[in-house]
DNA sequence: CCAATACTACTAAGCACTTAGTACTAACTG
DNA sequence: CAGTTAGTACTAAGTGCTTAGTAGTATTGG
Protein backbone atom coordinates (compact mmCIF):
# COMPACT_ATOMS: atom_id res chain seq x y z
CA UNK A 1 0.00 0.00 0.00
CA UNK A 2 2.57 2.36 -1.49
CA UNK A 3 0.29 5.29 -1.46
CA UNK A 4 -2.07 5.34 1.23
CA UNK A 5 -3.86 8.17 1.83
CA UNK A 6 -4.23 9.35 5.49
CA UNK A 7 -6.50 12.65 6.27
CA UNK A 8 -8.00 14.41 9.42
CA UNK A 9 -11.08 15.25 9.48
CA UNK A 10 -10.74 18.94 8.87
CA UNK A 11 -7.91 17.67 6.10
CA UNK A 12 -10.57 15.66 4.29
CA UNK A 13 -13.28 19.33 4.44
CA UNK A 14 -10.43 20.63 2.98
CA UNK A 15 -9.54 18.49 0.48
CA UNK A 16 -13.41 18.11 -0.33
CA UNK A 17 -13.06 21.69 -1.19
CA UNK A 18 -10.47 21.56 -3.64
CA UNK A 19 -11.45 19.03 -5.34
CA UNK A 20 -15.09 19.82 -6.03
CA UNK A 21 -13.52 23.33 -7.16
CA UNK A 22 -10.42 21.66 -9.48
CA UNK A 23 -8.53 24.99 -7.18
CA UNK A 24 -8.74 26.88 -4.35
CA UNK A 25 -6.78 29.86 -2.34
CA UNK A 26 -6.95 29.91 1.13
CA UNK A 27 -9.73 32.42 1.35
CA UNK A 28 -11.65 30.51 -1.19
CA UNK A 29 -11.15 27.31 1.09
CA UNK A 30 -12.16 29.30 3.85
CA UNK A 31 -15.49 30.71 2.19
CA UNK A 32 -16.83 26.95 1.34
CA UNK A 33 -16.00 24.93 4.28
CA UNK A 34 -18.91 23.64 6.44
CA UNK A 35 -17.58 25.30 9.44
CA UNK A 36 -15.92 28.49 10.41
CA UNK A 37 -12.36 28.62 10.36
CA UNK A 38 -9.57 31.39 11.01
CA UNK A 39 -7.85 31.70 7.79
CA UNK A 40 -4.72 31.17 9.63
CA UNK A 41 -5.99 27.99 10.36
CA UNK A 42 -7.19 27.03 6.86
CA UNK A 43 -3.24 27.88 5.81
CA UNK A 44 -2.04 25.92 8.49
CA UNK A 45 -3.90 22.71 6.98
CA UNK A 46 -3.24 23.29 3.58
CA UNK A 47 0.50 23.64 4.35
CA UNK A 48 0.16 19.86 6.03
CA UNK A 49 -1.56 18.89 2.76
CA UNK A 50 1.05 20.11 0.66
CA UNK A 51 3.72 18.75 2.86
CA UNK A 52 1.94 15.19 2.39
CA UNK A 53 1.81 15.57 -0.80
CA UNK A 54 -1.89 15.99 -1.35
CA UNK A 55 -1.84 19.44 -2.69
CA UNK A 56 0.68 21.56 -4.22
CA UNK A 57 0.65 25.38 -4.55
CA UNK A 58 1.51 28.21 -7.52
CA UNK A 59 1.66 31.75 -6.72
CA UNK A 60 -1.12 33.83 -8.00
CA UNK A 61 -0.41 37.62 -8.28
CA UNK A 62 0.54 37.49 -4.04
CA UNK A 63 -1.67 34.85 -3.15
CA UNK A 64 -1.54 31.07 -3.26
CA UNK A 65 -3.56 29.23 -5.24
CA UNK A 66 -3.95 25.45 -4.18
CA UNK A 67 -4.30 22.28 -6.67
CA UNK A 68 -4.46 18.94 -5.64
CA UNK A 69 -2.13 16.37 -6.36
CA UNK A 70 -4.13 13.49 -5.45
CA UNK A 71 -7.61 12.24 -7.02
CA UNK A 72 -10.84 11.97 -4.94
CA UNK A 73 -10.81 8.62 -6.09
CA UNK A 74 -7.45 7.45 -4.33
CA UNK A 75 -8.72 8.67 -1.49
CA UNK A 76 -11.50 6.82 -1.52
CA UNK A 77 -10.51 3.98 -2.86
CA UNK A 78 -7.75 4.02 0.37
CA UNK A 79 -10.66 4.45 2.94
CA UNK A 80 -12.35 2.13 1.70
CA UNK A 81 -9.25 -0.46 1.57
CA UNK A 82 -8.60 0.31 5.11
CA UNK A 83 -12.45 0.30 6.20
CA UNK A 84 -12.86 -3.25 4.44
CA UNK A 85 -9.69 -4.39 6.57
CA UNK A 86 -10.27 -3.14 9.70
CA UNK A 87 -14.17 -3.65 10.26
CA UNK A 88 -15.67 -5.69 7.83
CA UNK A 89 -13.10 -8.33 7.71
CA UNK A 90 -11.57 -8.17 4.00
CA UNK A 91 -15.39 -8.61 2.40
CA UNK A 92 -16.82 -6.01 0.12
CA UNK A 93 -20.35 -7.91 -0.26
CA UNK A 94 -20.53 -7.72 4.11
CA UNK A 95 -19.88 -4.12 3.55
CA UNK A 96 -22.67 -4.04 0.87
CA UNK A 97 -24.94 -6.04 2.70
CA UNK A 98 -24.68 -3.03 5.41
CA UNK A 99 -25.38 -0.88 2.98
CA UNK A 100 -29.15 -2.43 2.00
CA UNK A 101 -29.77 -2.98 5.61
CA UNK A 102 -28.62 0.25 7.16
CA UNK A 103 -28.14 2.96 4.46
CA UNK A 104 -31.28 2.41 2.00
CA UNK A 105 -30.30 1.14 -0.78
CA UNK A 106 -32.70 -1.73 -1.75
CA UNK A 107 -31.83 -4.41 -3.56
CA UNK A 108 -33.94 -3.50 -6.76
CA UNK A 109 -31.55 -0.20 -6.58
CA UNK A 110 -28.65 -2.42 -6.37
CA UNK A 111 -29.44 -4.96 -9.10
CA UNK A 112 -30.08 -1.81 -11.86
CA UNK A 113 -26.51 -0.47 -10.45
CA UNK A 114 -25.34 -4.45 -11.32
CA UNK A 115 -26.58 -4.04 -14.97
CA UNK A 116 -25.10 -1.04 -15.25
CA UNK A 117 -21.47 -1.34 -14.23
CA UNK A 118 -21.74 -4.58 -15.93
CA UNK A 119 -22.64 -2.14 -19.41
CA UNK A 120 -19.39 -0.21 -18.97
CA UNK A 121 -16.47 -1.49 -20.37
CA UNK A 122 -12.61 -2.01 -19.19
CA UNK A 123 -12.33 0.19 -16.19
CA UNK A 124 -11.76 -2.50 -14.01
CA UNK A 125 -9.31 -0.65 -11.85
CA UNK A 126 -8.84 3.09 -12.66
CA UNK A 127 -7.20 5.38 -9.78
CA UNK A 128 -4.35 6.15 -11.32
CA UNK B 1 -26.58 10.15 14.96
CA UNK B 2 -26.53 9.51 18.86
CA UNK B 3 -24.93 6.48 19.11
CA UNK B 4 -22.09 6.90 17.04
CA UNK B 5 -18.87 5.05 17.62
CA UNK B 6 -15.55 6.75 17.38
CA UNK B 7 -12.58 4.41 17.47
CA UNK B 8 -8.76 4.65 16.84
CA UNK B 9 -6.67 2.32 14.98
CA UNK B 10 -6.05 -0.15 18.26
CA UNK B 11 -9.16 0.38 19.65
CA UNK B 12 -10.67 -1.25 16.63
CA UNK B 13 -7.73 -3.86 16.81
CA UNK B 14 -8.92 -4.74 19.85
CA UNK B 15 -12.52 -4.54 19.60
CA UNK B 16 -12.50 -6.67 16.73
CA UNK B 17 -10.89 -8.86 19.14
CA UNK B 18 -13.64 -8.98 21.71
CA UNK B 19 -16.62 -9.26 18.73
CA UNK B 20 -14.78 -12.41 17.45
CA UNK B 21 -14.21 -14.12 20.50
CA UNK B 22 -17.33 -12.87 22.34
CA UNK B 23 -15.06 -11.96 25.37
CA UNK B 24 -11.42 -11.86 26.41
CA UNK B 25 -8.98 -11.20 29.12
CA UNK B 26 -6.71 -8.74 28.71
CA UNK B 27 -3.67 -11.32 28.01
CA UNK B 28 -6.24 -13.35 25.70
CA UNK B 29 -6.94 -9.85 23.85
CA UNK B 30 -3.48 -9.19 23.82
CA UNK B 31 -2.12 -12.52 22.20
CA UNK B 32 -4.39 -12.59 19.51
CA UNK B 33 -3.69 -8.68 18.41
CA UNK B 34 -1.87 -8.21 15.19
CA UNK B 35 1.17 -6.29 16.71
CA UNK B 36 2.54 -7.19 19.89
CA UNK B 37 1.62 -4.80 22.69
CA UNK B 38 2.69 -4.70 26.64
CA UNK B 39 0.00 -6.38 28.47
CA UNK B 40 -0.47 -2.68 30.46
CA UNK B 41 -1.29 -0.99 26.74
CA UNK B 42 -3.92 -3.55 26.22
CA UNK B 43 -5.01 -3.06 29.77
CA UNK B 44 -5.44 0.82 29.23
CA UNK B 45 -7.12 0.62 26.28
CA UNK B 46 -9.93 -1.77 27.32
CA UNK B 47 -10.05 0.61 30.27
CA UNK B 48 -10.67 3.61 28.03
CA UNK B 49 -13.28 1.54 25.78
CA UNK B 50 -14.73 0.63 28.91
CA UNK B 51 -14.80 4.59 30.13
CA UNK B 52 -16.34 5.08 26.46
CA UNK B 53 -18.86 2.48 27.36
CA UNK B 54 -18.24 -0.15 24.20
CA UNK B 55 -16.83 -2.56 27.04
CA UNK B 56 -17.88 -3.83 30.43
CA UNK B 57 -15.82 -5.98 32.66
CA UNK B 58 -16.92 -8.95 35.18
CA UNK B 59 -14.38 -10.38 38.20
CA UNK B 60 -13.53 -13.48 36.88
CA UNK B 61 -10.71 -15.29 39.71
CA UNK B 62 -9.18 -12.74 39.79
CA UNK B 63 -8.50 -11.28 36.41
CA UNK B 64 -10.98 -9.47 34.05
CA UNK B 65 -13.14 -10.76 31.89
CA UNK B 66 -14.00 -8.23 28.81
CA UNK B 67 -17.55 -8.19 27.09
CA UNK B 68 -18.34 -5.97 24.47
CA UNK B 69 -21.27 -3.49 24.71
CA UNK B 70 -22.02 -2.85 21.28
CA UNK B 71 -22.19 -4.61 18.22
CA UNK B 72 -20.16 -4.68 15.38
CA UNK B 73 -22.80 -3.78 13.14
CA UNK B 74 -23.15 -0.74 15.47
CA UNK B 75 -19.74 0.14 14.74
CA UNK B 76 -20.03 -1.16 10.74
CA UNK B 77 -22.89 1.36 10.39
CA UNK B 78 -20.98 4.12 11.84
CA UNK B 79 -17.93 4.09 10.15
CA UNK B 80 -20.04 3.93 6.89
CA UNK B 81 -22.36 6.80 7.51
CA UNK B 82 -19.04 8.65 8.64
CA UNK B 83 -17.46 7.51 5.33
CA UNK B 84 -20.61 8.25 2.84
CA UNK B 85 -21.03 11.92 4.16
CA UNK B 86 -16.95 12.47 4.40
CA UNK B 87 -15.73 11.19 0.87
CA UNK B 88 -19.00 10.14 -1.42
CA UNK B 89 -21.70 13.04 -1.14
CA UNK B 90 -23.56 10.92 0.75
CA UNK B 91 -24.12 8.22 -2.38
CA UNK B 92 -24.20 4.42 -1.17
CA UNK B 93 -24.15 4.09 -5.29
CA UNK B 94 -20.70 6.12 -5.93
CA UNK B 95 -19.26 3.95 -3.07
CA UNK B 96 -20.78 0.09 -4.42
CA UNK B 97 -18.85 1.38 -7.77
CA UNK B 98 -15.71 2.16 -6.21
CA UNK B 99 -15.84 -1.02 -4.92
CA UNK B 100 -16.45 -2.84 -8.41
CA UNK B 101 -13.96 -0.59 -9.38
CA UNK B 102 -11.13 -1.05 -7.36
CA UNK B 103 -11.85 -3.77 -4.54
CA UNK B 104 -12.72 -6.69 -6.72
CA UNK B 105 -15.75 -7.07 -7.15
CA UNK B 106 -18.04 -7.58 -9.90
CA UNK B 107 -20.97 -7.03 -11.48
CA UNK B 108 -22.00 -10.42 -11.42
CA UNK B 109 -21.21 -11.39 -8.27
CA UNK B 110 -22.74 -8.04 -7.59
CA UNK B 111 -25.99 -8.94 -9.42
CA UNK B 112 -26.31 -12.54 -7.50
CA UNK B 113 -25.86 -10.49 -4.39
CA UNK B 114 -28.58 -8.18 -5.20
CA UNK B 115 -30.88 -11.21 -5.71
CA UNK B 116 -29.99 -13.29 -2.29
CA UNK B 117 -30.62 -9.99 -0.63
CA UNK B 118 -33.71 -9.23 -1.98
CA UNK B 119 -34.93 -12.95 -0.75
CA UNK B 120 -34.30 -12.14 2.90
CA UNK B 121 -37.16 -10.56 4.61
CA UNK B 122 -37.50 -7.66 6.70
CA UNK B 123 -34.35 -7.09 8.42
CA UNK B 124 -34.13 -3.71 7.40
CA UNK B 125 -31.91 -3.07 9.86
CA UNK B 126 -31.09 -5.54 11.95
CA UNK B 127 -27.43 -6.21 13.21
CA UNK B 128 -26.90 -10.04 14.28
C1' DC C 1 8.30 56.94 -0.60
C1' DC C 2 5.27 55.67 3.27
C1' DA C 3 1.34 53.75 5.23
C1' DA C 4 -2.30 50.53 4.82
C1' DT C 5 -3.60 46.14 3.31
C1' DA C 6 -3.40 41.34 2.14
C1' DC C 7 -1.08 37.45 2.57
C1' DT C 8 2.21 33.93 4.27
C1' DA C 9 5.64 32.01 7.76
C1' DC C 10 6.54 30.75 12.21
C1' DT C 11 5.18 29.27 16.60
C1' DA C 12 2.58 27.08 19.94
C1' DA C 13 -1.17 25.18 22.65
C1' DG C 14 -4.89 21.76 23.28
C1' DC C 15 -6.86 17.27 22.62
C1' DA C 16 -7.38 12.39 21.66
C1' DC C 17 -5.13 8.19 20.92
C1' DT C 18 -1.26 5.34 21.82
C1' DT C 19 2.08 3.36 24.57
C1' DA C 20 4.06 1.75 28.58
C1' DG C 21 6.29 2.18 33.21
C1' DT C 22 5.76 1.93 38.29
C1' DA C 23 3.16 0.97 42.24
C1' DC C 24 -0.13 -1.62 44.53
C1' DT C 25 -3.01 -5.85 45.69
C1' DA C 26 -4.44 -10.48 45.90
C1' DA C 27 -3.36 -15.29 45.48
C1' DC C 28 -0.44 -19.31 45.47
C1' DT C 29 3.76 -22.01 47.18
C1' DG C 30 7.29 -23.77 49.97
C1' DC D 1 3.34 -17.11 56.96
C1' DA D 2 6.55 -14.87 53.86
C1' DG D 3 8.15 -14.50 49.24
C1' DT D 4 6.90 -14.86 44.49
C1' DT D 5 3.69 -14.33 40.91
C1' DA D 6 -0.24 -12.53 38.33
C1' DG D 7 -3.00 -8.93 37.61
C1' DT D 8 -5.01 -4.17 38.01
C1' DA D 9 -4.68 0.96 39.03
C1' DC D 10 -2.42 5.07 38.45
C1' DT D 11 0.50 8.06 35.99
C1' DA D 12 2.70 10.02 32.28
C1' DA D 13 5.07 10.78 27.93
C1' DG D 14 4.97 10.78 22.83
C1' DT D 15 2.57 11.66 18.43
C1' DG D 16 -0.45 13.65 15.09
C1' DC D 17 -4.36 16.55 14.10
C1' DT D 18 -6.56 20.81 15.02
C1' DT D 19 -6.68 25.48 15.95
C1' DA D 20 -5.12 29.99 15.87
C1' DG D 21 -2.15 33.97 17.29
C1' DT D 22 1.77 37.01 16.16
C1' DA D 23 5.29 38.47 13.26
C1' DG D 24 7.04 39.32 8.85
C1' DT D 25 6.76 40.45 3.75
C1' DA D 26 5.07 42.29 -0.36
C1' DT D 27 1.89 45.04 -2.97
C1' DT D 28 -0.72 49.14 -3.65
C1' DG D 29 -2.75 53.78 -2.98
C1' DG D 30 -1.93 58.58 -1.66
Amino acid sequence: MADAISLGERELDIMTVIWAEGSGTVEEVRERLPDTLAYTTVLSILRNLEAKGYVRHEAEGRTHRYYPRVRQGTAQKSALTRLLASLFDGSPEALITRLVDDHGVSPEELQRLAKQLGKRVGRSSEGR
